[in-house]
DNA sequence: CCGTAAATGTCGTCG
DNA sequence: CGACGACGTTTACGG
């Protein structure tokens, strides 16, 4: 990692154009070849940057000149720089990586170990149900027999009842599951996408996570 | 903004919880209170973050010891540290800021001015046509004098032609502009998109931005 | 490599 | 303050 500090202005011209006026600013280079310039706020957001894969191509002399940085794509950030006023390199080798908890991906576990917690008697057919546009999260059967698609979010919001909405409109077309209804389960749903999913004939579900994680803890468990 | 290179592990307990083992990464404190957390790769995003406005408690004798960042909603950032292996404070000022083109609502306004792109004949009723579920980009008369309802993208995906979509249904609902016809425009359209918008009768139109900016500039036209 | 869905998305704007 | 849509979204994952 190569950290610069430098009096600069950027231009970027791929997606969209984009200018910065000559400022002081932070150039961050990383091991894997990206560049990103960061100003003193916009919290984590840099103001440009180059993903990689990319290619810097300095032209500078007495802390004065250019980088030029190239993707694939040709799409190119250009720094002009006037004054370097700080630098360091350091190397950092390679980052153990992030473990999380608590995203989607775990809720859906966690529901698929507990598909009571839609109502009394239900059963779990399929994690992951394919369909021809893609999985469906959870397929159930209720207590009464009847298939259920289930939709998982962390955060409801409108897309992902447009989403069910999609899978149901398939799934329906199978007379071997037909009719098959569709519950809408998020730790949070936001009240648009309560009413859309209404007015579609779907339930929604509001999951709380922690009693869902403790019921999955052994050392929770009385028995 | 301060740089601070240290052998560090980091917990985040805030909309999730995750954890970071143990090794050498780059604590980013900017002038705005955030404190970011990055790795040798990734251009765009830190390993674990903290957005303004948050408050950052150090407790470090020696050059080790702990970072608690925390949040009005009480998420936190623990940050253990191991060894400061490098330090560097900086005062960059604040950044002039950035300058952009070629987004959305730059399409939408060329659009508008060159409606015939979307055929010989046509007309713009209005941009940002208001409806119950907001405004449609723009609405247009055809030729043969039809209504058509235009949603622009810059990229056009599939949410786009659900957008558009219900648009449709809602303008459809008005006796006075029934039968509406939809046009979905954008730089560049998804194959998924495509087929959505023509299995709902929906006509996709891909733009050329150079050519529409080419058109509005006054230095390029002939006459 | 392409396409799709998730994200501690973040960030603006508007009610 | 919350809702909604755009973003150079970025990033991860599956075919």
């Amino acid at each position: 990692m190569r950290l610069v500090i430098a009096r600069c202005s950027v231009d970027y011209i791929g997606r969209l154009t984009a200018h910065l006026p000559m400022a002081t600013r932070l150039l961050l280079v990383k091991a894997d070849g990206s560049v990103s310039i960061h100003a003193d706020d916009r919290a984590y957001k840099p103001l440009n940057w180059m993903t990689p894969p990319c290619t810097l191509k300095e032209d500078v002399t007495d802390g004065a000149g250019t980088w030029t940085v190239t993707n694939k794509a040709g799409e190119q950030l250009i720094i002009t720089i006037e004054a370097v006023e700080h630098e360091h390199s350091h190397d950092l080798g390679v980052d153990p990586g992030l473990q999380k908890d608590g995203v989607e991906a775990e809720l859906q576990r966690l529901l698929a170990l507990h598909v009571e917690t839609f109502g009394q008697g239900w059963s779990l057919v399929r994690r992951e149900y394919p369909t021809a546009i893609g999985p469906v999260d959870l397929l159930c059967r209720d207590a009464s027999g009847a298939v259920v698609a289930v939709e998982i979010k962390r955060r409801g919001e409108i897309d992902g009842v447009e989403q069910l909405t999609r899978y149901l409109e398939l799934l329906n077309r199978d007379p071997l599951l037909a009719p098959v209804k569709g519950v809408f389960a998020a730790q949070e749903i936001k009240p648009q996408a309560r009413v859309l999913a209404q007015d579609r004939g779907i339930d929604c579900v509001t999951v709380d996570y922690a009693v869902l994680k403790g019921t999955d803890d052994p050392s929770q468990r009385l028995f």
